[in-house]
DNA sequence: CGGGTTTGACCGGCGC
DNA sequence: GCGCCGGTCAAACCCG
């Protein structure tokens, strides 16, 4: 695909696009990094979100998540420490030993989680803000109300609290960005109040009815959006499995709803283990023995956490 | 030819 | 009721 033959009107399939198809086939070819570090910086602002996912029966697939090559950086929080976190991040990025620093594919993600409305939603001010405020206003109706329209109400609330979203706020140039599952685009729409369009995929797979919408926002052209609804409920695909781990990457992890600052880096240049999930954040971390040794533990627990959430992401690499 | 993308039409929810 | 908007459908198209 390149930009010629691409409809020039469609921006969001030329350059980008391409990058994205650029840093797979490196990681495909296994070839030695040279697309620049970028960190995937996510946010996980639903405590019961993540619990969710944790106790899920579908605990080996999950959600799917962008795994090009690249570092990773997780964050759980409460939605205060959304922005702190990502700051965070920020200014910790000099100490991330990755790879070249090019700037293209250059990327950080955050992640949030919501039963009913996405970080996205929330971003782009749409209007499911106002159905949340509509439900919260329906939650105080007076006694007046018919009783079949509150067993309405309350059958659509019940639908939208099954509908469970993850939305993860990428840096990234790359627009439909690498997760390791197979998706089909159904539709792509303008956005309200933003120059960018929003693309709707859904998971290929039979049977699995994951979709994912993908934006870039209107206040940070460099941040895109991707909004995953519910989990899937089969494997990677394994052809995309060893693709996305042959070449070089980097995930760090920050689960602060578990432990007050847990943060750690992920080198999936070798085979991951603890030591390199545990080890190489104190590089970078001005703290005493005591701490780090109580930060171990919470990370122990985060990781296990991350395992279940991301499953690819642990993947062993074989040689 | 099969699978993915594009894109205008359509539908339902919601606010006015 | 009407218009707006997000989400989905599906025919046409593209590509390997």
């Amino acid at each position: 695909m390149s930009n010629e033959t691409k409809d020039l009107n469609n921006y969001h399939y030329t350059s980008s696009y391409d990058h994205y198809n650029n840093i797979n086939s490196q990681s495909v070819m296994n070839l030695p990094y040279v697309s620049g570090p970028s960190t995937y910086n996510a946010n996980i602002i639903s405590p019961q979100i993540g619990s969710d996912l944790h106790s899920s029966p579908q605990g080996a697939y999950g959600l799917g998540f962008e795994l090009s090559p690249s570092s990773t950086e997780f964050f759980n929080s409460q939605e205060n420490d959304f922005y702190s976190a990502y700051n965070y991040n920020i200014s910790h990025k000099s100490h991330e030993v990755v790879g070249g620093g090019g700037a293209i594919g250059e990327s950080e993600t955050k992640v949030s989680a919501s039963p009913s409305s996405s970080e996205a939603d929330h971003h782009n001010g749409e209007d499911s803000g106002k159905s949340l405020m509509k439900r919260e206003a329906c939650d105080g109706l007076k006694d007046d109300q018919s009783s079949q329209k509150v067993v309405k109400t309350k059958k659509k609330e019940e639908k939208k609290q099954r509908e469970q979203r993850v939305s993860f706020m990428t840096k990234t140039e790359v627009d439909h960005l690498e997760d390791g599952y197979r998706w089909r685009k159904y539709g792509q729409k303008a956005v309200k109040n933003s120059p960018y369009p929003r693309s709707y995929y859904r998971c290929t797979t039979q049977k699995c009815n994951v979709k994912k919408r993908v934006e870039r926002s209107y206040q940070d052209p460099t941040v895109v959006i991707t909004t995953y609804e519910s989990q899937h409920n089969h494997p990677i695909p394994t052809s995309r499995r060893t693709a996305m781990f042959s070449g070089p990457a980097a995930c760090s992890y920050n689960s602060s709803s578990l432990s007050p600052v847990s943060n750690f880096i992920i080198n999936t240049q070798r085979t991951f283990s603890q030591d390199d999930l545990f080890g190489a954040p104190y590089a970078s971390m001005n703290v005493n023995a005591n701490y780090q040794q109580q930060q171990n533990q919470e990370f122990q627990r985060d990781y296990e956490l991350l395992k279940d959430m991301f499953p690819s992401v642990f993947f062993k690499q074989e040689p």
